[in-house]
DNA sequence: GTTGCGATTTAGAATCATTCCAATTATTGA
DNA sequence: TCAATAATTGGAATGATTCTAAATCGCAAC
């Protein structure tokens, strides 16, 4: 990542931090970075991980609670399938997620808008917030190594 | 549930076990019939209270393996919400579930066919195995509530 | 019917991801 | 500068689930 772009995303995370009433740590910003390095919905044990290659002292706990500030204030979705790790992903464009089953790999899949699912009856004086959408399948590269 | 609806699920369910290999036993028998009694999306450790009740000596490891057989021989769905412990629902048409925020419960939500998602932009190569669903809010009766 | 073999059940130990805790350290506003 | 407050840390605790090894069961072949 480029100087600028590192300046944009810590004026971003500075920002967005402070609106949610957290303060603006070194871990914090450190595992925002590593987050955004590889884009590959790492779990938290990954995100240890990498953080420690360059904060050796970094503990597992403050790694878990970065995550969550970051969650929390809106620069980081935290992506669950089953009840594996959870994993986590700095994209926060409207998004859903494809699953390979034969590799397990996450893909994100862009939405054009907040996703409507046809067919379904929802019953009067339900009120819905939010609608999750996951798919599951092969992805190319798999699909290529079966045939 | 009268007897001649029960020898219906318990016939269903001898022919479902037989055909993924699973033996039919009064364990597997009883945790069926208690996912049938309240279609409430119980967990484990909810299924495990209510099965001792008429069985005493199951244990809760019984549980879980009776739950596995049930869901991998198609009896039974497991549905899973952010990390909370798995639930359990014995209904198989299509549909989805909607996920109270204020109270935690779950509905059953059905579908006209297999759900589609518009808007999305799925890669070429691919390949779509199932598309999952679910959707969150605030069921009549908290939104009763609230007001 | 008895026998034998693999499947199932069982209690308890082990695991895994995550949260909690209490002590230390850092940041910020007065 | 100094207190007040928040964040970090390592380790213990938790909760759901899986594993393990021994006992038991169900069923097919004899």
């Amino acid at each position: 990542m480029s100087s600028v772009e590192s300046a944009r995303f810590n004026a971003e995370l500075n920002q967005k931090l402070a609106t949610s009433g957290f303060r603006f740590t070194p871990q914090r910003q450190h595992v925002y970075e590593v987050l955004l390095e590889h884009r590959d919905h790492p779990t938290a044990e990954e995100v240890f991980m990498r953080s420690k290659q360059t904060m050796p002292d970094i503990s597992m706990a403050t790694v878990y609670n970065c995550l969550d500030a970051l969650v929390k204030c809106g620069l980081v979705r935290q992506v669950n399938l089953d009840r594996t790790a959870s994993r986590y992903c700095p994209n926060m464009k409207e998004h859903c997620h494809f699953y390979c089953d034969e590799c397990g790999r996450i893909y994100d899949i862009d939405l054009d808008a907040k996703p409507r699912v046809s067919g379904a009856h929802i019953p009067d004086g339900f009120r819905v917030n939010h609608l999750e959408v996951s798919i599951r399948g092969c992805c190319p590269e798999c699909a290529g190594k079966k045939k």
